[in-house]
DNA sequence: ATCCGATGTTGACACCGTAAGCATCCCGCT
DNA sequence: AGCGGGATGCTTACGGTGTCAACATCGGAT
């Protein structure tokens, strides 16, 4: 039987499920504090444990980002494919941009962590796959598939980054609105 | 007169213009040993100064990085500028895409530093200025020219940042061919 | 010649990532 | 049932970092 299901976890000497609890509190201290406030220790101090225990679940700070990161392509994931099974066409590709740059602007510390840092798998993300799909449906003469899915989503990327950066002047729904447009434009233009 | 035009700047108390010497030493640091290597203190043991001498030029570290921030897009704006001005029309601007890509793979950390950063003025930069000029030129009917400049920062930002943090299967010359294909395909499209 | 502001120094503090070695607990074996 | 070992967590320690406070030194204006 595990610690984590007796009836006072924190009692416990085993936390029961600390390398979870750490990627859990790991985001937490991301989306509150920003990337300064993510520390190993603070992470550790969050789940109760000490500084060294999260040495158990993870290498090395890297590692545990890496899991973080995971976690925040998971959700991207989950909010293109909610955002492309609205619409259809080059309307989809356009609900895939919103929704990128939405991800972006209201998750901004999780994205730059996602993106904004070396990473040394270039895996593809099951993001890539359902925007690749889309934009590859869309492909016509004016552009190869594989042209028109990266010029795609360097499209949205570049806009998420710039806008998240300030270095655009896009507040609030505008930011959105904007994505959605140019990349409607933009799939009509490329595809048909 | 200054304490740098005797013949021996080294051995004076005050070393000159360290304001400046401690922007080159950041930057070497920089592009030498990456973002981890650039501390303060050792930007200051590179300038042969105490730890606490940058405060009395910068407020703070983040002030130094900024400074050494803006000396990149200084060199961006340049380096966009002559590839621009080596074509005319859609091909400019495939020249400025390819320009753009070529020097956030030639210098990595640079580009993350520049841009990869909350940053806290919206300053338009030099480098802007480039592209939106000639992609205004370029507007058609298509694409109103506001929206056409957006785009094409965005899609060459996003091309390079995705290709800087390896989440595209392009080496080498390939990735500038590919930025100069997509920029190319993109201008013809929505300007004319 | 003198004084003062600009510049650089030393010392200290809290925090960070992480290496080594020790303590405790749970599971499977006999 | 008892026990031994591996998994998990703890303590201590070290070098590094950004930054505050107080002090030292220089050079130009008076």
């Amino acid at each position: 039987m595990l610690t984590v299901s007796t009836s006072d976890p924190d009692r416990s000497y085993h936390h029961g499920d600390l390398r979870a609890a750490l990627v859990s509190a790991a985001l937490d201290l991301l989306e509150s504090g920003g990337e300064a406030a993510l520390s190993l220790r603070a992470t550790a101090r969050a789940c109760g444990v000490s500084a060294m225990a999260p040495y158990r679940h993870f290498p090395g700070k890297e590692d545990l980002l890496e899991a973080v990161a995971a976690r925040g392509f998971e959700d991207l994931a989950a909010d293109l494919e909610a955002a492309d099974a609205a619409a259809t066409g080059s309307a989809a590709l356009a609900a895939q941009g919103a929704a990128y740059v939405a991800f972006a602007r209201r998750r901004p510390a999780l994205f730059r962590l996602m993106f904004m840092r070396p990473c040394r798998v270039a895996a593809k993300s099951r993001a890539y796959g359902i925007l690749e799909r889309r934009a590859a449906a869309l492909a016509g003469p004016a552009m190869p598939a594989e042209d028109l899915t990266l010029a795609a989503w360097s499209l949205v990327h570049g806009l998420a980054a710039l806008i998240l950066d300030g270095r655009v002047p896009l507040e609030g729904a505008a930011a959105e609105a904007a994505a959605h447009r140019i990349t409607l434009s933009f799939g009509r233009l490329a595809g048909g």
